[in-house]
Parts: structure tokens; C-alpha cells; sequence
DNA sequence: GAATTTCCATACGGGAAAGTATGGTGACCG
DNA sequence: CGGTCACCATACTTTCCCGTATGGAAATTC
């Protein structure tokens, strides 16, 4: 009585779901955890297809935080890029750590995972531009040259320093009003009037 | 003719010796990288010996752990507790990371192996006690109790994301000029007038 | 100085994961 | 409809580490 194909359809995968899957499991467990065969079972087939697509596990980290930097930089910096009040856009940063928190993790577990050589230059990159932005926000909003550096460090070590704090060890453990308090009270001691 | 003892002296290991070799290594390379033979081979021994004095792995590490939450305590606090003014207070702290690096990057590698169980409560513990010393430290400076514990979070993920950036990442890369002007502004920016 | 304790070496078994080799099955193509 | 190609399964090898079992040597105690 053609039963319906109830199975979950055949998966026939490609390079680029391995390299999805890798950021989940980088955003769960981190990079660490980013093995061929429990990646395998996790979609359902064996290592034999991973060696299909890739030559190796470094293979697919390497293709997992090429996407991940590229959407970032949509994610991200689509979200601020319109802003133009350092202000408001200090807080919109903050804001995206909580509303669109999956970029952020993945930020903070590479962090992480800074010895891995595949990370280092992608964090870094990363990571530079944001604090260029910061500063060139920054100067724009009045400060000097050397304080809008030295602040943007101090911003964004803050936004790194949270990400630790409250996504991994969960300390301060701030509900959504305490988390706007906190979120203002950092927007008015580090924005210049 | 009684050829001075140039041997390396046997070891002779003591349970002490392995926990203090297991700090080393997770200052070098993180807790992940404190493992039994590789250790044995480190000090110069097999991991017969290792297995006489710990029962497992995770004994060793919940000895390390314990006994460099008992240091912290004394190196971290007992340079800060003698000061009564928090402006010099924070900035003793940010310069204790440049002059006594040891114990903050040891706290540094252990914030990026959260996930590990041994790990986390110590780190709450220690993480707890300076974020409270912070928030006393805020208040007794004249700030009402809910700023000076936001801005307490705030000074502590700032000395957290330096901690990653600095250290693990190497960005910014500061000379000690720079970083004399960066603690300054940090200061100056953070604790109020 | 004989016995006991302390510390360590050697040898073994087992699990988890990276790669390799090779064969199989479906889809699509002529 | 026979063949090729894309995708995957199975089986195997190697490496690394954890943990156990057991015996030996040096130091300590009686």
C-alpha cells in the first residue's frame, strides 16, 4: 500500500553539510570535539563518506572556519555596518551576543582553540577588523587617536572577556533585565559624551 | 677519582613534583595536554611511577587545581589586599598580569577547558571571590551597589579578554610603553573620579 | 643485615580516532 | 540497457593514551 518514504531520507551529502556540521559541533563542544567518525554517525553515515569529500580532518577545519569567517562578516558586520552613532552601535554589539548568540559562541570556542594553527590567523583576522572597526567608532564619536585605540582594546576585550564569562562559565548568571542593566551601564562608562 | 655526581640526580619523585609538572604543561599547552606517559617522559621517569602515587588522571589534575587555587589565593590577593585605594587596586591587578604571568595564564588555559568537570567549580570559586573583591572594591570607591557591581563585571571581562587576546592570540601585541597607556586608560576610564 | 616500605620499570590489554584500501549501490547518461 | 560516476560501507592498520599487573631496586626500619 505504498507506504510513505518514511525513512528520513537518504542523506547523500555534500562538502559543504560536513562543513555545517563541524561549526554545531564547534559551537556544542568545541573544536576539540571535532572528530571524523562521531561526526559520522552524528549525520548518519560512516568515514567512508567523509574521505569522499575531504583528504583529511584538517581538510574540513579549514573549510568550516572559511564559511564561518565569511558569514561572520555578513552576520556581523551587516548588523552594525548601518548604524552609524558609536553608541548606539557599542550596544547593538552586545545586543547581538544575545539575540543572535550562534556566531558568538563559535567565536568563543575557536577562541579556545587558539593553539591550533588553523585558528590562529582566521581568529586573527577576525579579530582585527572588529577592533578596527571599534576604533575607527571610536574616533568618530570624538575621542583622540590613542584613546580610541586603547578604549576599542578595552571594549572588545570586554565583549571577549563576557563571552567567557557568562556563555562558558555562566558567571554572571544575568537574566534579561539584569543583562540590559549591565548592558547600559557599559554603554554609558565606555561611550564619551 | 671520585668523578663528581654528574648524573642528574635521580629523581625520586614525590606526588607534589607531578602536580607541579601538570601546572607547568597546562601554562605551556593547556590542560588538554597533561597526559600520563608524556608527563613520565617529561621527568624523566615511566608512568609506573606516576600510578603509585595518583590513582588517575583526574587526580592529578583535581591535586594541580587545587593546589593552584591555594597559590592563587595568596599570590593574587596578597598583593592586592594591602592596597586600600581600588584606582590603585585595578591597576595593580592588570599589572600583576604583565609581572607575575604565571598564575593568570594558568588561569587563562583553565577558562578554555570549562567544559572539563574538575575544571569548572574551581574556576566559579576563584572567579566568584575576585569578582566580589572587585564589586566591594567599586562600592568602597563611592559607587551605588548596582553600578559597582556592573562595573565590576565589566573590569573583570576586560581583564579576562585581555588574558585571551594578549596572551593567547598575541593581539594586541603591546610593547611596555604602550601597555603602561593602555592600564591608564583602563584606569582612568573605569574607576570613578 | 634481614625485612619491609617506597618508588619505579616493564609488559600487557583496551579504547578511540586518523587514515587507507577496496568494493558496493544507486542515479544519471548515453 | 550497459556503463560511468558520485557517494558510501566495510575492513584494516597505526598511533596515542589510559589503566592494570607484577616484579625489581633502593632506602628505611627493626
Amino acid at each position: 500500500m505504498a507506504t510513505i518514504e518514511q525513512k528520513v531520507e537518504k542523506p547523500r551529502l555534500s562538502a559543504e553539510d560536513w562543513a555545517l556540521a563541524a561549526l554545531d559541533v564547534i559551537a556544542e563542544q568545541g573544536l576539540a570535539a571535532v572528530a571524523v567518525e562521531p561526526l559520522a554517525r552524528r549525520l548518519g553515515v560512516t568515514k567512508g563518506s567523509f574521505y569522499w569529500h575531504f583528504p583529511s580532518r584538517e581538510a574540513l577545519l579549514v573549510a568550516a572556519l572559511e564559511r564561518w569567517e565569511k558569514t561572520e562578516q555578513e552576520t556581523v558586520f551587516g548588523q552594525m555596518e548601518a548604524v552609524s552613532d558609536p553608541r548606539v552601535r557599542l550596544r547593538e554589539l552586545f545586543q547581538l551576543v544575545a539575540h543572535e548568540p550562534k556566531t558568538h559562541i563559535i567565536y568563543s570556542e575557536l577562541l579556545k582553540a587558539l593553539d591550533h594553527p588553523v585558528v590562529k590567523p582566521v581568529l586573527g583576522r577576525v579579530s582585527l577588523r572588529r577592533m578596527e572597526y571599534l576604533t575607527a567608532s571610536f574616533r568618530q564619536a570624538g575621542l583622540p587617536r590613542q584613546d580610541a585605540q586603547n578604549r576599542a582594546r578595552l571594549a572588545y576585550a570586554a565583549y571577549v572577556g563576557f563571552l567567557q564569562l557568562a556563555l562558558q562559565l555562566g558567571q554572571p548568571r544575568l537574566h534579561h533585565d539584569e543583562f540590559e542593566a549591565y548592558v547600559s551601564h557599559v554603554a554609558s562608562t565606555l561611550i564619551p559624551d
